[in-house]
DNA sequence: TGACATAATTTTGAATGCAAAATTAAATAT
DNA sequence: ATATTTAATTTTGCATTCAAAATTATGTCA
């Protein structure tokens, strides 16, 4: 009996589908860290109760996306240089495993794939269109990952990345730094290409140390000046 | 109503609270991989309402601790063979950067504090007390995870090392492996004391391959068996 | 008896209710 | 006016309630 799941009824509960709306806004920047998070017009926005509200928060609040103050509700958690320079390292021995796990495990329908996005993101950089150029590269960073086939990997980094992805997208790069971006990618793509998992870690580590500099350097002008 | 004081609750929200207790039923394996999570039993037993304890439960969930099925409620998480190669590996690599980092943060003091731990464990292991040694064991790797100093690396490592703990625990070594591991952990002194972090980084994600044998070997003895 | 249908019970998901804490507004004194 | 109380309002944490789903019990008929 091999029934088709492609079109079963995804029943959600409604905390899990808030999870994940709670963490676009925060992600998008409709909520800004630091604010307070308005419970009550949330749950009117999207017509529910508190409780599957609260339920979510609670989940956002061990992901480390919100903070909740006994007695005064929960606010964007707001990132700090010192947050950063915690979380990068991790993401960084996380991305560093995946590099090592995929190459191991990556197909070659999988490699072309990823080099397609690289010489997309590459167009995108020539002609200086940075939204597209940072999808691109998400993509990327996303299909290594993906490669590595490891669940556990993939969701803890997922959790750190959304922790800092907003701070990552608002800092825009120098033209140096961006120069120097692109040309850890092509290294990236080369390591793939070649299956050479060592390598590919070292620079996936050495790509994430780089992007804290750019965007710890951005955090403290914009937070401070 | 049989309501035992000395179990009830005092202090801070209670939702938190009962993470905490929960995570402690799981790891000390009152509440058994599999098994439906007794959401009213619990509730009285604590004397909280259930919405406290749902909150609990989706945190844990979101942590991989329990498992939640659509109107069925929620069951521990039970650990496979696959999961635990799935974490493991994340385990390691958060492993190696405690060390790195340690190496580079760690103060005479804590040094010697591992040091203290490092001869109670040796104790244990010439006794043969296993739970003891155990203990030392754990002491010293939290040590190196403090020495760190990176909340968020803690924070990780604690959220994954819940997940695994108890079949950790359950899983007894040979003969072998367990000198095997004591071999390491004189390593992983020397390298702590010299402060080679490469070194302590490569050691213990050996350290944590080797256990990662042990356990699995023992599970699949132990779910097939 | 056993396969199936149907009714009773329990469990689950989520809305509502309520008391305590926090915040804001108003009132009083300086 | 500016502090400082005090009162009103809102927000928060948790308990309770309620409808829907799932589970178990009961009854029916071959």
């Amino acid at each position: 009996m091999n029934i088709s799941m492609d079109e079963a009824i995804v029943r959600r509960s409604l905390h899990d589908e808030l999870v994940e709306r709670l963490q676009r806004l925060i992600i998008e920047g409709e909520l800004t860290p630091g604010e307070k998070v308005p419970e009550k017009e949330l749950c009117e926005r999207y017509n529910v109760s508190r409780t599957p509200m609260r339920e979510a928060l609670k989940v956002l609040a061990s992901e480390g996306l919100v903070t909740l103050t006994p007695n005064r509700g929960s606010s964007v958690t707001a990132v700090t240089v010192e947050d950063l320079e915690e979380v990068f390292p991790v993401m960084g021995a996380l991305e560093a495993l995946s590099g090592e796990l995929a190459c191991e495990k990556i197909t070659a329908a999988e490699i072309a794939a990823i080099g397609k996005f690289h010489h997309e993101m590459i167009g995108h950089y020539k002609a200086q269109r940075l939204p597209e150029y940072f999808a691109a590269n998400e993509a990327i960073h996303t299909a290594i990952l993906k490669a590595a086939r490891n669940e556990t990997l993939a969701a803890q980094h997922r959790m750190l990345s959304a922790r800092v992805r907003r701070a990552r997208y608002l800092a825009n790069m120098t033209r140096e730094r961006w120069d120097k971006a692109v040309a850890e990618h092509e290294e990236i793509l080369a390591a793939i290409q070649v299956r050479d998992g060592r390598q590919l870690g070292a620079i996936l580590k050495q790509h994430l140390r780089n992007k804290l500099e750019t965007v710890s350097e951005w955090l403290r002008r914009d937070t401070q000046g």
